[in-house]
DNA sequence: AACACTACTGACAGATACTGTCAGTAGTTT
DNA sequence: AAACTACTGACAGTATCTGTCAGTAGTGTT
């Protein structure tokens, strides 16, 4: 039981103090080595707490992070279930486990006469049958628009011709059955889309790619909304 | 740290359920054996979390007692955002609404580094072609499940024949690119699955159908699972 | 620029907390 | 009465935790 506790005193003991906290004094506090508080601050962090650590001064929790209780209706609840059920049956499986986190936390956070609203849920989602599988990593790709590395892949066209594409990657879209990649071509200088079920040979390159006013997510926005 | 993280879940885990539930089922859950789970509980109360066991029942939590968990990350979020973005584009305009206003209540508890990364959300969610339009109103459905009417309708199957229904409607099921609406079937005395594009002449009947055992909602989940 | 302080990491070995199994008691529901 | 279920104690194996030590790197102070 020693260290399950310590991690929560430990949460509770940064949030009461208003300045940095060493880890040797939180080691002091809890007569443990300071070895293992930087375990347990590493634990912490891990799981979501926002701990921040900075040589030369110590450890500083942000206060904000917590949720407070939400009050939603039942059909505000049924809808953010539902989207989460979409999410699980339409992304991967890492990111489906992303949103079913979420939808955890949502549940803790309702008050309680709201937790018996979660049993009367009859809206749906199950995996279909027409969905089109992809074989790159759908989070892979996520993480390289997040890094905004540039991509590079084999392409099949629509009319079954293969082409080499060099793309910054922006968007993600979901454009059942079929999810969009959507960047800027180098080859084409101008924005593409590609299916994700087209794609192979999908390679993260080191090269980043600038935040260019005319070819970024914003841009490429506005022109969808201008179509 | 498998521990401490299986504490804090058994707690959401007792939270979200309304009957009890046994040592036995929770060390399945959790894939420990009871005697753990015993253990666990035991640790619990000791630290004041306000469970009650009894033999021959199970455990019950206080659902006062309520830990708030630690705020989203950009991915829960983003998560979250695709799931509401995909329920406004699949469902009607009301619940999307609903969708939109949940998005809204949970924004407004975000804190600042958060919103910045709401305006980095690259994953969306589009309208697509493939959507099939239906005739009857989604909400209205939604309402008579809710309430239990029965509903009456014409149906046309898949082999070009109508007929009349009369359903105790139970579900909807989004099985892309159709929604289906499942209930029991009071002509075939069965569950059955109609798709929501080919219903017609929907009508609430001002029957409310009675919470049968084999009848309802998790009987006829129960069946599927089977299946 | 030097120094003190601090976060952070890796390796390793010893300590200990956790876990499952088994056997048994007692309370609750059907 | 039978079937469940909570709960406890003992024990042995093991997974996890912990401290020590040695080293790197970032931060603030003098």
């Amino acid at each position: 039981m020693r260290r399950a506790e310590r991690l929560n005193d430990i949460i509770h003991h940064l949030r009461r103090m208003h300045q940095a906290v060493t880890a040797d004094s939180l080691a002091e506090v809890f007569e443990v080595s300071p070895r293992t508080i930087y375990r347990d601050i590493q634990n912490l962090i891990d799981s979501g707490v926002p701990i921040n650590g900075e040589a030369g001064v110590g450890y500083v929790i942000d206060k904000k992070y917590h949720l407070p209780p939400i009050m939603f209706d039942a059909d505000e609840i049924e809808a953010i279930a539902l989207g989460i059920g979409m999410v699980g049956n339409w992304t991967d499986e890492q990111f489906a486990a992303k949103a079913q986190s979420a939808f955890k936390k949502i549940q803790a956070t309702l008050p309680a006469p709201l937790i018996q609203e979660l049993h009367q849920i009859s809206t749906f989602s199950a995996p279909s049958h027409y969905k089109i599988p992809w074989e790159v990593s759908f989070t892979h790709v996520r993480e390289c628009i997040r890094r905004k590395n540039k991509v590079r892949f084999r392409y099949l066209d629509l009319q079954e011709r293969t082409s080499e594409r060099t793309i910054w990657p922006l968007s993600l879209i979901s454009f059942s059955p079929v999810w969009l990649l959507a960047g800027w071509c180098e080859l084409r200088q101008s924005f593409r889309n590609f299916r994700l079920d087209r794609i192979t040979e999908f390679v993260q390159l080191d090269e980043r790619y600038p935040n260019e006013k005319d070819k970024n997510l914003a841009a490429y926005l506005a022109q969808i909304d201008h179509d």
